[in-house]
RNA sequence: UCCCCUGUAGCUCAGCUGGCAGAGCAAGUGGCUGUUAACCACUGGGUCCGUGGUUCAAAUCCGCGCGGGGGAGCCA
């Protein structure tokens, strides 16, 4: 059996075929009756039109049950339409009622719902056209991230999503434990982690970057892609407390180098969407974020604009009127701050590099100025940061005293500074947010929209 | 964690300084040159989030609780 998309796209009039899928909606009028079939192959729905003086009592039965939401087969003719919209249709001769969807119990109605209602009902809400077309860009978005990194002879590396050590330092992590907790606060006994399952305190992994760095130093061009986990209590429009992130990872790269693949990277994942999500997008820059087509189209033709820290300070304090919070040298940007780089002062993406140490992680490569590390964030219109990443600290004296000034447990580092004791060598990766990019790429501006089933602070339904 | 907004029909919302519960859409019925966010007419549809208080009278004012949204911080 065809698919929807394939019906609609072969156009074999003539052909006689049975379509399955589900109800989008009805309309009768004297002489026929209108059913909207959409199968979530694609955007579009296939037209079936009864002719109602000519179907028999069966026929009419059934399509009495065939509200929206409905599971059905209808067979019929493929004929060239008649009517403008749509270039086919079927030229319907049965139907056969699959599954119904009773009118005063299905929560969706033939009517615009507002995104916040559809949140509520996330076991349905695949079945509209904004969250069909968010899931066919997604698939299609990971997708590209690993054609991206297989083209240029990246290896996908799995690294663990439970991990014992505590020094991922990205932020606040779940616990992971076997232990009875309720057994344990009615006895009133201390936790004793050595018979926990691991043996030791265990969480989910905020990062995959440690560990894809030991794979980095033996296969050079790596990658993760993964589920990360942050117990962060953020109630945002851009944070999930479970989110996939992918993260590359190059030998032998210094930050130009980084720079040089995050800008490539973005670009072809927004030509990936542009070339086969055409008509998802179609929508979406219709009825979502209006001109996001032309934005994807340019920022895909574009040159990244690069800025240091210090430069980006310097616009910042020449516009500071604008802000809430005044920029200083060594402050953190604030999300007002970097909105006004890659909105007012570029227009399109920036990559603002060489922060001061301070407010940027201990493994990132010490300039000669001792005062600022090799990190690098893309900015983006609208979103803010979509990527951060930097080149590693590689140095195994400089790695080691950054450890002991930040007064970190340098004993928990022990197998990440053996990469720095054994063949060390420069090397650099960054992190992006799938579900940031699904942002960007889709123009949804709630990022629990852009996953199927969102995780966040005191949400975790369906 | 902090700040702001919000909760009324299936959905989206109006309901003013307290005085009979409303609209659009959806649904049902009927109509209608092939409609496409169909159209026209009629009809049904309510624990006004919960709880306590003020009052002759509370959807409306006040306290508490719960839910939703936006912003900030944290970050991807």
């Amino acid at each position: 059996m065809q698919d929807i998309k394939a019906i609609l796209r072969e156009k074999a009039v003539d052909s006689t075929l049975t379509a399955k899928g589900w109800v989008r909606t009805k309309r009768d009028t004297k002489n026929a009756i209108f059913v909207e079939l959409n199968d979530g192959s694609c955007f579009g729905n296939l037209q079936c039109v009864f002719d109602a003086n000519t179907i028999g009592d069966t026929v009419r039965g059934q399509l009495d049950r065939l509200n929206t939401g409905a599971a059905c087969a209808i067979s019929g003719r493929l004929v060239a339409s008649p009517a403008a919209g749509q270039p086919v249709e079927l030229q319907a001769t049965s139907a056969e009622v699959i599954g119904e969807a009773p009118v005063d119990s299905y929560p969706l109605q033939k009517k615009a719902h507002s995104l916040e209602f559809l949140r509520e009902i996330a076991h349905l809400r695949p079945r509209t056209n904004t969250f069909g077309a968010v899931a066919r860009v997604r698939n299609q978005m990971a997708f590209a991230v690993h054609s991206f990194f297989q083209e240029r002879g990246f290896n996908y590396v799995h690294t663990p999503i439970i991990t014992a050590s505590d020094c991922e330092g990205a932020g606040e992590m779940f616990q992971v434990t076997t232990l009875d907790m309720d057994a344990m606060v009615k006895a009133g006994k201390p936790v004793d982690y050595a018979k926990d399952f691991f043996g030791k305190k265990s969480f989910l992994s905020v990062s995959g970057q440690l560990n894809v760095e030991t794979y980095c130093m033996a296969l050079n061009k790596v990658y993760t892609f993964g589920p990360t986990f942050r117990a962060e209590n953020s109630n945002t429009t851009r944070h999930l407390a479970e989110f996939w992130m992918i993260e590359p990872e190059m030998a032998f790269a210094e930050l130009p180098d980084n720079m040089a693949l995050a800008e490539d990277f973005i670009k072809y994942l927004l030509g990936w969407a542009l070339d086969k999500c055409a008509e998802d997008l179609d929508f979406f820059d219709k009825r979502i974020q209006k001109g996001l087509v032309q934005m994807l189209d340019s920022v895909r033709g574009s040159t990244f604009a690069h800025m240091t820290y210090t430069d980006a300070i310097k616009q910042l304090e020449q516009n500071k009127d604008s802000f809430e919070f005044k920029p200083f040298w060594g402050c953190d940007l604030q999300t007002e701050h970097e909105r006004f780089l890659s909105e007012t002062v570029i227009k399109g993406p920036v990559i603002v590099t060489d922060y001061p140490k301070e407010i940027k992680a201990f493994y990132m490569r010490l300039n000669d100025d001792g005062k600022t590390v090799r990190a690098m964030d893309v900015l983006v219109p609208k979103i803010g940061e979509i990527i951060g990443g930097s080149e590693r600290e590689y140095r195994h004296d400089v790695l080691l005293q950054r450890i002991r000034d930040l007064g970190l447990d340098e004993a928990a580092y022990w197998w990440y500074l053996d990469l720095r004791r054994f063949g060390s060598a420069p090397h650099s990766g960054f992190g992006l947010g799938f579900e940031r990019l699904m942002r960007y790429v889709t123009g949804m501006e709630n990022i629990r929209d852009v996953i199927p089933f969102p995780r966040a602070v005191k949400q975790a339904d369906f």
